[in-house]
DNA sequence: TTACCTTGCGAAAACGTTTTCGTGTTAAAA
DNA sequence: TTTTAACACGAAAACGTTTTCGCAAGGTAA
């Protein structure tokens, strides 16, 4: 078991000085050619890898990105940090990834771990939890030290950072018209409650599109679901809240809902009532998702490109990093949605 | 914008040494209690934290471990990345990760990458590619410089390093076992081409379990899917193999898949055909995923504990980093399947 | 008074680079 | 012969830590 070799021990076995080994490995005019080849040659043959851990401390920059998502078993998520690593890749970066669970703890935790040296900036998408408490002082203190911060997809307006949003407001406009349009009357929305500003904005979007259309947005069509239940672990839960509005609404005849789990669920529930899909009723969900395209029957649905999110906000990132320039010039790109139809609509 | 505040500072501030500044935040006894109270004072208002480079290259560990795998949108993966980042930040240690896409030059430009001083050790999985070319040389590399290596999965007996599979064998006998036990006397398997070394166990674990309950294996009965059907870009092509399948042979009443895809397009089509699952036909597939438990009907399956396999390999990595005694002492953990029976089986 | 011990702190090396600046040697120009 | 310039290389600083060792001042024991 050999360590790595280092340029002091090119430089004693060769009988020059480190200055010397470096130089000629960056074929500097300034050593001759003798020397360099020399060089070149023994560090070729055992196989010399300048270490980047010193050339961190020496230039002040890792070369490294930092990645905080709330989760990564999603679809969406694993998608968005494809495209980041991709450009990352590209351009010559790494990427380090923490978790932060949908913990502000642990958010903050891993921000302050990784903010002290070991990245250059932060790509990330903040936790339920943050959202919900609204403190964004590690934000803050982070953007202070002179390391950019790019947001996607849950972000929240009062910090002074480039973003990369999903226009959640004109997609889930898309989808109710769709099925405005399809013939439906009675339409429900399956949404978060309001302080995670996608379910807020997509609540918007439904709404704006009934008004558009002079339809009267009734309140009991408006199902919102509090967090807890939003996780694999209460479906059952789930289940009920979306029964229950089923059954005291049985003109429901389309539902949009906000994620792919509540537009599953509720066709699930649908299926159980003996309701066809998409004669009797049809849905539309929101997301980036295997389950729609799989389900049966598919689900038609707003795809919000994540992997085009995520190499977004790694350019983004990045040309901040490189360029020191344009330090206080703020971006936000919003990268359009699509609708895919599929089986659950007319 | 204040850049971070390093030792030196506070030992100029202060106008003391560097190295009582350094000691006194580690509360050394030989700095008196009132220049501790100071510097600790001073380094609390602000908010200091030492340099994780600098200390990475002092110490020349890095407390972080890289992850290589195939491909990170993919449920199976995306599960073990959440076990091994569990146990590493438990443990305090980052996690970086490259993705080789499946091909062997970015497994080694990845590797390679990382190797040189950014991380301690690696976890990772094999992509196809370097599978099917058998060059492992990269592997060898980086286990002679001192680098330890933990393969999970995807592993390659040949190379002498600390691993975690799953008993694909076992798991797949005890899924077959379970459709002859319900009833079912013409089993169907649905796997890939043999050097998929995941593909043929779980083939060979059907052909066990067949044996052993006297039944003659039929050539016919076997569907070897070629790779390049194996993404969700072929699915007709998939779809269309499949239906020959069934209709070559009408007395299938038992089909068990080696992955998730696979289970349910056979399902799609069996439906398509007019079975009734499961009734006429049963289903098991293998794997971790979502689809099979929000198909309809969902899907009995032989769950692999990807999140356990993490766990495991990350636990297996870190002792090894922290105990420089058992060296050369390799352990090869083999994490148990588990059968989970949904509405695919009777 | 001398010898010795304790206390409290600073200098310096080390981790592995890159880069600036200085310097000795040789050859060309004056 | 003297001056100058080009050439080839080395010393040292810097990035931010930790740690070993040395040392001065003051106190105590002989």
């Amino acid at each position: 078991m050999k360590r790595k070799i280092t340029l002091k021990q090119i430089a004693r076995e060769l009988d020059v000085s480190i200055s010397t080994v470096s130089k000629a490995l960056r074929n500097s005019a300034e050593i001759s050619d003798d020397t360099k080849q020399k060089v070149q040659a023994f560090a070729k043959l055992y196989n010399y890898r300048p270490n980047n851990i010193a050339l961190s401390l020496k230039n002040r920059k890792t070369k490294t990105i930092g990645i905080i998502i709330p989760e990564i078993v999603h679809y969406f998520f694993a998608k968005v940090i494809r495209g980041i690593e991709l450009v990352a890749n590209r351009r010559g970066y790494n990427v380090i990834i923490g978790l932060s669970n949908e913990s502000f703890n642990k958010e903050v935790i891993n921000m302050e771990m990784l903010a002290n040296g070991s990245i250059d900036g932060f790509v990330l998408s903040i936790s339920k939890d943050t959202l919900a408490q609204q403190d964004y002082h590690h934000f803050y203190e982070t953007i202070n030290q002179g390391m950019p911060i790019v947001m996607f997809d849950r972000v929240v307006n009062e910090v002074n950072c480039d973003k990369v949003i999903v226009d959640d407001l004109k997609g889930s406009k898309k989808a109710v018209n769709k099925l405005i349009e399809n013939g439906c009357k009675n339409i429900a929305i399956i949404t978060t409650k309001d302080y995670v500003s996608v379910g807020k904005l997509r609540t918007q979007g439904y709404l704006e599109a009934l008004e558009d259309h002079g339809i009267e947005p009734q309140s009991d069509l408006i199902l919102k679901i509090v967090e807890e239940l939003d996780s694999e672990d209460h479906l059952e839960d789930l289940e009920a809240e979306i029964e229950q509005l089923f059954k005291e609404n049985k003109k429901i005849d389309g539902v949009f809902a906000v994620n792919e789990l509540y537009a599953l669920t509720a066709m699930k529930i649908a299926r159980k009532l003996k309701k066809k899909i998409p004669e009797d009723i049809q849905f539309i969900g929101f997301t980036d998702g295997v389950l729609s395209k799989h389900a049966t029957p598919s689900l038609t649905t707003v795809s919000q490109h994540a992997q085009t999110m995520g190499e977004q906000a790694a350019e983004l990132l990045i040309d901040k990093l490189e360029n020191e320039d344009d330090e206080e010039n703020y971006q936000t790109v919003v990268i359009e949605t699509e609708l895919i139809e599929r089986e659950s609509t007319k």
